[in-house]
DNA sequence: CGTATTATTGATATCTATCAATTCCTGTGG
DNA sequence: CCACAGGAATTGATAGATATCAATAATACG
């Protein structure tokens, strides 16, 4: 079942949209040209730096945005300051929550992201109007419970060994969604602290991990972002599958 | 904006639907009585024995059910038998996932459990008929990744004392949703082994931080399953919240 | 009642966190 | 291009929390 619809006519295409990476992927992909223009008549580009929020945890969002590239990480943070990072965002997500108050989590760019953002009202209207705006939003959203109760596994029954390759596999597979090869070299989107956070562990505990890979031959660290992994049925293995 | 529809002469609404208490909750609120109807033709009412299951992990679901009464819990596992519970069902939340071949997760009735059945074509196709169907499941949906959320918070940076806390909390606000007292007795719908489960913790640190929450005057355990909590304030505190 | 299951309690082992140095990158200015 | 400063990451020593293994106690059930 695909939803994407091909412009025939470039003409039709909004300016804006014409060179978006994201014309034709995530909710975007649901819309019709003369939608499409609609839309982008209350849309505007935005490239963030990394630490940038998008989001507070307790606000009210005002605004929506699609990524159009760059990873943003979703948080959640305990009143004495301990974190968890609950999921991460790629393109091309749609992030932000229609028809919920308060949004939950913060959210944050963590390496450079570039975001396509509109006013809350004019999505929310276009999904009224619009069932298959609104199925594409579904679908999001469960595939987003799925990874959150994979992660849960994760958490909740891992050991630090097993989150750690866990999370190389994440990112490999996010990174290159239909690598064939059994190799594969990629950036890590983030810092030690905030793989810490993502996986229930200090700082110190991923880096002995990563060091004990290394040593292991499991992975080669270019790096301290790049890192190169020879075998991915390795690494599989490692992460407890 | 309530989405319920109070059907004003009961003779609309079908035989098996008029004693149903979630016949104004969940999905089928959203209904019609004529939909109702429609619906209704092809569904039974089941009860199913604790321990009961009603969907595997990697099975295609062939049908969807809507929770009458009881509470479901839903678990993955890993190869090697470790398991973790990643989500508890109560009433009247609907169980199954439109549009999704696999599951992901496997449900399980916890206690007692009254459901009511119906075909995934029918329901599919009631979904492509109507946009508040789609809308239910999507609120629901958003609602369940809210949760998910706030337990990977839980388990990847919770203590041990306050994991159990929050899950006697849970168990407390969804046993009584609307409860204003201070005080409340409840049945914990599970063993100290899937409580285990659902924390990311073996049985006996469960155990220990039971006993430990009862000397402290926090709770009263009246017998396995019946626990009191004097005062819901306290139990918050320990929770970390 | 008596038996089987479930839960508690105890002793010890193991894993991860914490605290404290280094060491390694990265970026900047000479 | 090199030296240096500041942050990020690694490594080491130790403490603390939870798991594991084992025994006992309580509860549910026939």
């Amino acid at each position: 079942m695909d939803m994407q619809r091909k412009d025939v006519h470039n003409s039709d295409t909004p300016v804006l949209c014409r060179a978006c990476e994201s014309r034709h992927r995530g909710v975007c992909g649901a819309l019709l040209p003369e939608q499409l223009l609609q839309l982008s008549k209350h849309s505007s580009r935005r490239e963030l730096e990394p630490g940038t929020e998008l989001i507070g945890e307790s606000t009210t969002a005002t605004s929506y945005s699609n990524i159009i590239s760059g990873v943003v990480k979703l948080s959640k943070m305990m009143a004495d300051g301990r974190q968890q990072i609950v999921g991460l965002q790629f393109a091309p997500d749609f992030l932000g929550r229609p028809f919920r108050a308060e949004n939950g989590v913060s959210a944050e760019a963590a390496t450079g992201v570039k975001v396509c953002s509109f006013p809350k009202h004019v999505i929310e209207r276009m999904i009224g109007d619009m069932p298959e705006l609104e199925h594409k939003l579904l679908e999001q959203t469960l595939t987003e419970l799925d990874e959150a109760r994979d992660w849960m596994l994760t958490l909740g029954r891992k050991t630090a060994g097993e989150k750690v390759a866990s999370f190389l596999l994440l990112i490999a597979t996010h990174a290159f969604p239909d690598n064939e090869e059994d190799s594969v070299t990629f950036e890590l989107p983030m810092s030690r602290v905030d793989i810490a956070d993502f996986l229930g562990l200090t700082m110190e505990t991923v880096s002995r991990q990563l060091t004990k890979m290394r040593k292991d031959g499991v992975i080669h660290i270019v790096n301290n972002r790049q890192v190169e992994v020879p075998d991915l049925s390795r690494l599989s293995d490692r992460a407890g599958f």
